[in-house]
Order: C-alpha cells, then sequence, then structure tokens
DNA sequence: AGGTCAATGGTGGTCTGACCACCAAAAAAG
DNA sequence: CTTTTTTGGTGGTCAGACCACCATTGACCT
C-alpha cells in the first residue's frame, strides 16, 4: 500500500499539500475545517489535528478559533523562534550561523548590482527620502529595516532572499535586537549600488546582523 | 501572565524546552514519555502529542514506537525541505533553486580551498582509490557522493553543509535523479583542490546537481 | 548453570466522543 | 431598516479506550 508504515499525521500533510495543489489554494484562502478533513480522509480528528498543529508551527497556515484554518504568506516565523531556541546553544554553531549568514548577504549582494534597475534606485531614493523625514525613531527603525530588505531583495531570488531572513531572524533571537544602518549610510550605500560597486555595498550590509 | 492565550501546545513545547534545560539533555537522550509530560504539565494527551508532532516535524525529536522520544542530533534546517515541498511549484522557484545550489557550492569551495587539511586530502585519496577498485556501479555511485560530501564539507561551517544537502535533495525531488562525477573527475578535483585552485574545482562541483 | 521463549508492562499511534470558547451569519425583534 | 438574539460551524482541549511495538523479565527446558 501507499506507505502503511508512514505515519497518519505525515500522511495528512501530504494530503493537504495535495488538496492546496488541486484547489488552486491562495495565501489567505481557507482550508477545509478540521471535521471535513476527517470525514474526506478517512482519519481521527487528532491525526488531522496533529498535522495541521505542526504545519502551524512552521507557520504554513494560521488557524483563527471559531473561523477556519487559512494557507498563510510564505514567512517562517516560528520556525525561527524554535529551531534557534532549540539549536543555538554551542558556540560552534553560532558561528557557522554568523559566517553564513554574511556568505549570504554577500551572494545577495552580487547578484543585486548585476540585476538592480533603475525603478529600484527610484524606490530606495523614495524610502531614504522618507526615512530622513520621519521623526519617531520607532518609525525610522521600521523604514530601515524595510530598506534592507529592499536591498537584498534585489537579487531576484527568492530563496536565497528567504534564507537571509531566517538567519536574520536566528541572529535576532540571539543577540536579542538586531544592527540597523544609519540613515546616512543608507544613502552611502545606495550611491555604492548605481555605481556597481558592489564591495562596498557588501561592506555596508555586513554591518546589519 | 505566562500567556493563559498562548495555546496550550505552544506552552508545552516551551515548558519541554525548559525540562531539556534543566536536566541538561543532549542529543539521544531520552525524553519524558508522554503520559508522564500529561500528568507533569496537567494537561491532556492530546496536547502533548500536538506539540510533540510539530517538533519531530522540524527534526528536532524523534519517537520511537514502543520506546520513547529522544531528543535528534541538531541537524537543523529540515525548514527548507518541508518548506520547499509547499513552494517549490513555479518554475520561478525551481529557476531559485538550481542558482541558489549553485551560489552555495561556490561558497563551500572557497571556504574548502582555505580550510583543507592534509589529513583531508589524504582521505579523499583514500577514497578515491576506493572508487578504483570498486565494481558495482552501485557501490561506485555511493563512495563518489560520499566523495561530494565530504568536499562539502571541508567548509568546516556546519549550517553551509547542511543547506547544500537540503538544496541537492530538493534538485533530486525535481529531476529525479542526482548528477555524479565520474571517478576520473574526482580525481581531477583533488588535484585542484591540493594546488587552492577553487576555480576549477567549482566548475567540477557545479555539475554535481 | 546456561540458553530459549512466552508473559508483561511501558511506550507511541490512533480513534472516538464529549465539552468549551469563539465567531459569523441568519433569524427574530424593535 | 437597524438592532438584538439565536444558531450553527469552527478550533481548543480533555478523557478514555484500543492497538502495535519493544525491551525486559522471569519461567521453563535442556
Amino acid at each position: 500500500m501507499s506507505g502503511t508504515s508512514e505515519k497518519v499525521y505525515v500522511e495528512i500533510i501530504k494530503k493537504i499539500k495535495s488538496i492546496i495543489e488541486e484547489d488552486d489554494l491562495q495565501a489567505g484562502d481557507k482550508l477545509p475545517s478540521e471535521r471535513e478533513l476527517t470525514d474526506r480522509l478517512h482519519v481521527g480528528r487528532s491525526s488531522v489535528r496533529e498535522a495541521l498543529r505542526s504545519l502551524e508551527l512552521l507557520g504554513l497556515i494560521e488557524t483563527r478559533r471559531g473561523e477556519g484554518t487559512f494557507i498563510k504568506p510564505a514567512t517562517g516565523h516560528r520556525l525561527v523562534e524554535v529551531l534557534a531556541s532549540f539549536i543555538l546553544h554551542d558556540q560552534k554553531a553560532r558561528q557557522d550561523l554568523l559566517e553564513t549568514k554574511s556568505i549570504i548577504i554577500r551572494d545577495c549582494i552580487e547578484l543585486a548590482v548585476q540585476r538592480v534597475r533603475p525603478e529600484d534606485i527610484e524606490y530606495l531614493n523614495v524610502l531614504i527620502r522618507e526615512i530622513e523625514r520621519t521623526e519617531h525613531d520607532r518609525d525610522v527603525q521600521q523604514l530601515i529595516l524595510r530598506f534592507q530588505e529592499s536591498v537584498i531583495k534585489l537579487c531576484n531570488n527568492h530563496l536565497l532572499y528567504r534564507l537571509w531572513v531566517e538567519l536574520s531572524d536566528y541572529g535576532l533571537s540571539v543577540h536579542q535586537h538586531s544592527f540597523l544602518l544609519h540613515s546616512g549610510e543608507c544613502s552611502q550605500l545606495l550611491e555604492h549600488l548605481k555605481n556597481g560597486d558592489s564591495k562596498n555595498v557588501i561592506q555596508l550590509m555586513s554591518q546589519t546582523m
């Protein structure tokens, strides 16, 4: 048979994946209810819940009591939180993390300088002007974070971008705070980017742990 | 307070983490049984199971029927595995995957040529000799795969190595078969490695999808 | 005494049924 | 037409019951 040895909740995860594909469900869409899945898949509700809770912890779905289960836009927050707290205990692992993140940043930037388009430059410019005329520190930090993310995104490789996000979150959970650029550095960075000077962009972005 | 609003199974995950820290449990050690956790934490067994199944899907623990639940060595990023199987459906995603893998290989090799030690060279030499005198194709492929893994491992960064493993697995699940070096190429690669010629090593390893 | 094998208790795996809290849409009241 | 109440569906949790599996025990035979 198709895997009697496979645990039911893992099978259910696969089935859910199939349902998503067949019905072409997008982020935000509602999944069948737990009880409906129980009937459709001929399994117990507890098994369905084990599958759903797992996917929830991974950040792939979101459950709202009294409403239902929904597909989340792909960002693996929860997972990072949990993994980090479980895994990042020994020093070597942390060191590897920092090195890897630094490398990923370099990779992203190298692609970014090749692929950056005029409209990207323009968007970053808008962001910088917005940063300069914003007052509250909280808001400024928010904008700078968006600036940094936008720079990384220029690599135009979603997987690589996601890796950066994950690694950043790990670092965050380790250091309890993130390292942001100063607003002046954002302008410098943009200049280097316009000139295709990847080296200096990398140097600046590498400060952003 | 400690989160009455927080879902029970998330609370349980935190408690489990506490138990691991307090009892100083290491990889391979056994966790309390589901029923014992039920008693100790004053929650239902199903909630305990939802927590454990989630951690299992994350690859943090391993459950063996009839034996118990055990802490897994921190291989980490099962994240990519599950996420990717959900996400990797459109063409762009696959393209990103290939590009990312190619980049990660390059990164690993660049670190590897810096960090390779004489005993590593010796080990790879032993592998090659073993490959040359092995007859069955199946066994040869096994050895070549080990050779390739060993080369990547030379980067001495476990996280980066794991990323490569994950990305390779996806490629595998996409293309249904893996691309291995020929036995002659293994020798060439080792020569380039000895000479610190990262460029040629990268070129060879990049064939291994 | 040594080895073999069946009984036993503990473990995870699964299903069922029963509540509860919550939410949204339908129905009733104004 | 608006407001309020009811109602049905949803996830959240618990308790109990089996089953399958494993390791240990201990009785049994040689």
